[in-house]
DNA sequence: CGTGCTGTTGAACTGGGTCAACCATCGTGG
DNA sequence: CCACGATGGTTGACCCAGTTCAACAGCACG
């Protein structure tokens, strides 16, 4: 099944036997196309299956007030809802960001493989444990930063996932956020996100056109944010 | 080892045979007074036993920048660093809340209790899940709600969890948080603070008298902040 | 060729921050 | 026993980062 970026991954921590990375290969698993904006799982809907993303992004997204919130965003490689194995409901919508490709296990299955092996169980779980460092990552981020750091943060966050995944291609990448999905992830209205963006431009910071995100100074760029990547792995 | 709570939570979700119940609490710990304000794990350090609370409260905190965040807080009966398990150094500092006592277990005997059980890595898996979706809780206050029901949520929050463990009578519960404290859950300063538990008196949702906290209308203080308990277990 | 979405700009407003007092409580040491 | 310094809660005045409202331009798409 899952994507060999996602196998590379708990290979490259947990270190997989020949044969376990077989058995996650083997998993049957079906393959589909998510629009952009489409809503993969609903918010208080019981998963069935996990998901996990081939291409393209997905995000998740929860309505609080009159305001909608982004939780996360789940890159190629990540397993958005890999814990609905074990706590059904899904707690924010997931939604398509730009045209992506996701795939999906039977929770049987995954299951079923999980049983038989304490070792892949715990990579599995560790998998899960990434996702909450990124989350607490994102309470200091939003409690404790101001609007330009927040932003800064949140680009660099994702330049240094992709990165893992060999999506950057010399400190640029592509990924089809417009600034509303940035004003939803930080917490700040969309017209401040703009001014935020044409700050950290005008900074020579980045350049950002259409879907194609550059880090022009990456060095500058973290020591504003304050970020240091050793959480993601 | 584990207290009670720990156990009792675990199998009411989990469903543990008596000699599952019987391995962790046969686990080797040792006990420990933990003074208010002082440092039990701090934020890098590379932890090798758990940390388990018998009674009083933890807070995770880090500062970023010139703040201070607080990521989480922790009731008697949780495991406030079960992920250093799998993902060694602590990426905030682990601190007491008043007088408390934790007890810890070597990190190589409680893996090498669950290396002999799937069902019992499966339930500790699911105790991080939990803590997890607290987390996504935090990140949708801090992102989206204003000042009010930020502070009504966190009261919210630690009633239901403290309930679980039975640590609320009549609505009212034992916490030695100052607003300081509050302040750096929420991203506010304490002068706000301050003015908002006031509000939440003053409209007669709650009650806090040094370290006693009672909800005097619980529905209309979960109304207000939004509140909705099932992402708890 | 309208309709809707994204980005952009300006102006006015406000929630919450900052600064600066002041009070009450409490543990401590002279 | 009392003066003290420290800590936590409270209040008032002023300030500013970020919001809201409104308008407009570019573009993609049916």
């Amino acid at each position: 099944m899952p994507h060999p970026k996602f196998i590379a991954r708990l290979q490259a921590i947990e270190g997989l036997s020949e044969d376990e990375r077989r058995q996650i290969a083997g998993l049957p698993s079906t393959l589909r196309q998510v629009a952009d904006g489409e809503i993969v799982l609903r918010q208080g809907e019981a998963a069935t299956r996990c998901v996990f993303i081939v291409s393209g992004f997905l995000y998740q997204s929860r309505i609080v007030g009159d305001r909608s919130q982004t939780l996360a965003f789940h890159i190629p490689g990540d397993m958005p809802c890999l814990h609905t194995l074990l706590v059904s409901p899904m707690d924010a919508d997931l939604v398509g960001l730009g045209p992506t490709i996701v795939g999906t296990v039977a929770h049987s299955q995954l299951r079923q493989l999980l049983d038989s092996s304490i070792h892949l169980t715990r990579a599995f779980w560790r998998e899960t444990l990434i996702d909450a460092a990124v989350s607490r990552q994102w309470i200091a981020r939003l409690g404790a930063q101001a609007a330009l750091p927040k932003v800064a943060h949140l680009i660099c966050e994702l330049a240094a996932r992709l990165e893992i995944v060999g999506l950057v291609k010399g400190n640029s990448f592509q990924m089809p956020m417009t600034q509303r999905h940035v004003a939803d992830a930080c917490g700040l209205s969309i017209v401040h996100v703009n001014r935020t963006i044409q700050e950290l431009r005008h900074r020579g910071l980045i350049a950002w056109d259409g879907s194609e995100i550059e880090l022009l100074q990456p060095d500058e760029l973290r020591q504003l944010a304050d970020f240091t990547p050793d959480y993601l792995g």
